[in-house]
RNA sequence: GGGCGCGUAGCUCAGUUGGAUAGAGCAUCGGCCUUCUAAGCCGGUGGUCGCAGGUUCGAGUCCUGCCGCGCCUACCA
């Protein structure tokens, strides 16, 4: 409703002042400094003062006298230039007794990549951070109403599952038989154990720079994908993968489908987009310096001040292609460009609700949905790869695609790196130099991170205590599942609070608070919410018909209590928040909005004893009151991915 | 050297795209549990918004120049 008048108000005067001052401007709307002012304020004399050489004050009152009324609006005021707008409370209140109007879906599908973890080891809490940020953009998305398919790639022909497979066969000796016998060994936690033989591996090739050329002949047999060792690296990939479902299963992660790099080259992906950029001359082949023999992309297409120094190889010396060609091929295809189609298989997976689909060479399963051909596609990936995705956009844009490089977004966000105090609790030995950094960056290579799965379990203890301190007669089961919420909560919260530019310098400490700004603060706001309307119906009372109890005069008469009246407006703002945060492409507004609207629940709380009330009218004010913000709550905790515990 | 990002309270961070007296959380100090659960609420302390100019009715926000930090700038991804 809020936005609704937001949108609206916005119209009027933008319909009123091109029709009185032939002027085309964007009318803000601003939520006023103080409440005092009113419920929207509009600044719009400001911009039109130059232009009528007249104060803002005056400009202001002339505008305030000739408006047209507006739907909704009580008043307009003006004050220090601005149009300060007030509403009439009373329609106001009883707009939000009727369930709002479904978005209109917009056209097209979104499609949102991210995840995206090397198959070869473990999830760190850097990855964490992409899944997250991620799946909460998609659920931002999808409460909007959009069409939205995730995908997470696989990059399983990769260079770091050939390090696995090397560290396997070379440094170990094992055969295919026995990884096979390490992947199906409940005992084993398989991404831990590669977890160290990667960094076992990456120590190898550092105190034996020959044995690198284990890697690329290794490589290259997983890229033949015929060979034993190319079975091993199948076996590697699948094997992680399923780790790597299960470890964001368990926050509430899922995906629609896992394209993987082993069809991008075996369907011959790279080789029509090959065809295609040469064709069009998008990429050369360098006939001297440095990248003499390979197919390059000049930087003049991708970055204002690249010059031919800047060239970057898209298919090396010795006939391979990079990370970033096949990139352009997935990218083609992820808009229908490509002419080309996966087969699709379903990827077995324990628990989430929908079929998984992956892709797959052979000619796959019927009955799985059209995947790709997006209209705009976000990419989840960290900032560090930006150049990256420049050439992926320059790739299309050489290629025509004006409008698909436009709709090509890379969803960035900064890394998250370790406080020296939490390397210090986990044991890890820093340089002196690194001691005296801010944060230390995490490392696949060296074995420095937090995996995901540990940190998962050590908040879920934590919250275990927490619960049974307070909940001692309830069940083991009943508390290890509220446990599991709250610690997921705190989770996603955590990784969601940071705007996606800032470094998170991971923390132990402040990762596993349940207070302030956390997860658990709103859900305790949700739960809270729930247990008087709970309590209300132990008592044998039974929540009044809103829609026939309730009519503008009674919230007319009710809302004059400018302390309730404001919490009303703070509880209805959810979908002005969840507008800009989509906007914005921030889930970190989402957040902030979240717990903004726990602690205006919190006030609300402990201001108006509702069940205690002894005014009829106003008891159900504050019943409806409560059962809103248990709704708004609700819906908010479920775009950030979080669910509301039964008790807390 | 070039590109991107960051610099705001003791610490960690917001700041609605240029608007009214710069805000949260943590920490710290002081209050509030016989009440719908204190994972909560109320109050206090705490600011040269990195520095210097500029643009204008108005700048934490925009432009220029500095200073400091990080990342990228691979025939790795």
């Amino acid at each position: 409703m809020f936005h609704q008048l937001e949108t609206g108000i916005s119209r009027a005067f933008a319909a009123f002042l091109k029709n009185q001052y032939n002027a085309e401007l964007p009318v803000q709307i601003e939520q006023p400094k103080k409440p005092e002012f009113g419920e929207f304020a509009v600044p719009a004399a400001f911009q039109l003062a130059r232009q009528l050489r007249q104060p803002p004050n005056a400009i202001a009152a002339a505008i305030a006298a000739a408006m047209p009324a507006i739907s909704g609006v009580r008043a307009l005021e003006v004050a220090g230039g601005y149009i300060n707008i007030r509403l009439d409370r009373g329609t106001y209140g009883q707009s939000l007794l009727t369930p709002r109007p479904q978005p209109v879906p917009p056209e097209g599908k979104v499609i949102v990549e991210h995840t995206n973890i090397n198959p070869n080891k473990a999830a760190h809490i850097g990855h964490l951070r992409n899944a997250v940020l991620g799946d909460t953009f998609v659920r931002m998305l999808r409460a909007s109403g959009s069409a939205v398919e995730v995908q997470n790639y696989i990059d399983n022909t990769g260079v770091q599952v050939a390090d696995v497979v090397v560290g396997f066969h070379h440094l170990e000796g094992r055969s295919l038989a026995e990884v096979l016998a390490l992947v199906n060994d409940p005992s084993v936690r398989f991404d831990y154990l590669c977890w160290d033989l990667y960094a076992r591996t990456s120590a190898h090739y550092d105190e034996h720079p020959e044995s690198l050329a284990l890697r690329r002949a290794v490589l290259h047999e997983i890229e033949e994908g015929t060979s034993e060792l190319a079975a091993l690296g199948h076996v590697v990939a699948d094997a992680i993968v399923t780790c790597h479902l299960k470890t964001m299963a368990r926050l509430g992660v899922t995906y629609d489908v896992l394209p993987r790099e082993s069809e991008i080259l075996h369907l011959q992906f790279w080789a029509t987009a090959f065809e295609q950029l040469r064709d069009r001359h998008a990429i050369y082949l360098e006939s001297e310096g440095k990248n003499s023999g390979c197919w390059v992309m000049p930087g003049s297409a991708f970055s204002s001040s690249g010059g031919e120094d800047d060239s970057k190889v898209i298919v090396r010396s010795n006939g391979t292609v990079t990370y970033v060609g096949k990139d352009i091929a997935y990218q083609l295809w992820k808009f229908g460009l490509l002419g080309k189609d996966f087969h699709y298989r379903q990827f077995p997976h324990p628990t989430f609700g929908t079929p998984l689909w992956v892709s797959t060479v052979q000619r796959g399963s019927a009955g799985h949905p059209g995947f790709g051909g997006g209209s705009s596609v976000y990419n989840v990936i960290d900032s560090r790869q930006s150049y990256l995705q420049d050439v992926v956009r320059a790739g299309l844009r050489a290629l025509g695609y004006e409008d698909q490089a436009r709709g090509s977004i890379h969803f960035s966000y900064e890394m998250v790196a370790l406080s020296p105090r939490t390397c210090a609790e986990l044991g890890i030995t820093l340089s002196e130099e690194d001691q005296k950094r801010t944060y230390v960056e995490v490392s696949g290579r060296k074995g420095l991170g937090v995996k995901a799965d540990d940190l998962i379990d050590k908040l879920i203890e934590k919250a275990l205590e927490e619960v049974r301190s307070r909940h001692a007669a309830d069940s083991e089961e009943d508390c290890r599942r509220v446990a599991n919420q709250i610690a997921i909560g705190a989770l996603r919260y955590f990784m969601l609070k940071y705007t996606r530019g800032s470094v998170i310098a991971f923390d132990l400490g402040e990762a596993l608070a349940f207070e302030g700004e956390t997860g658990p603060y709103v859900q305790y706001a949700a739960v809270r919410a729930r247990n008087i309307l709970r309590k209300m119906a132990a008592r044998g009372e039974s929540l009044p018909d809103f829609e026939s109890a309730l009519n503008a005069d009674i919230f007319g008469r009710q809302l004059a209590d400018e302390t309730l009246w404001q919490l009303l407006l703070d509880a209805s703002r959810l979908d002005s928040a969840l507008d800009k945060a989509t906007a914005s492409g921030e889930p970190s507004h989402m957040a902030r909005f979240a717990f903004q609207l726990a602690q205006s629940f919190s006030n609300f709380y402990h201001l108006y004893p509702v069940l205690s009330e002894s005014d009829a009218e106003k008891r159900i004010v504050l019943l409806w009151m409560t059962r809103y913000y248990a709704a708004q709550l609700e819906r908010s905790l479920a775009i950030l991915g979080v669910e509301v515990p039964e008790f807390m």
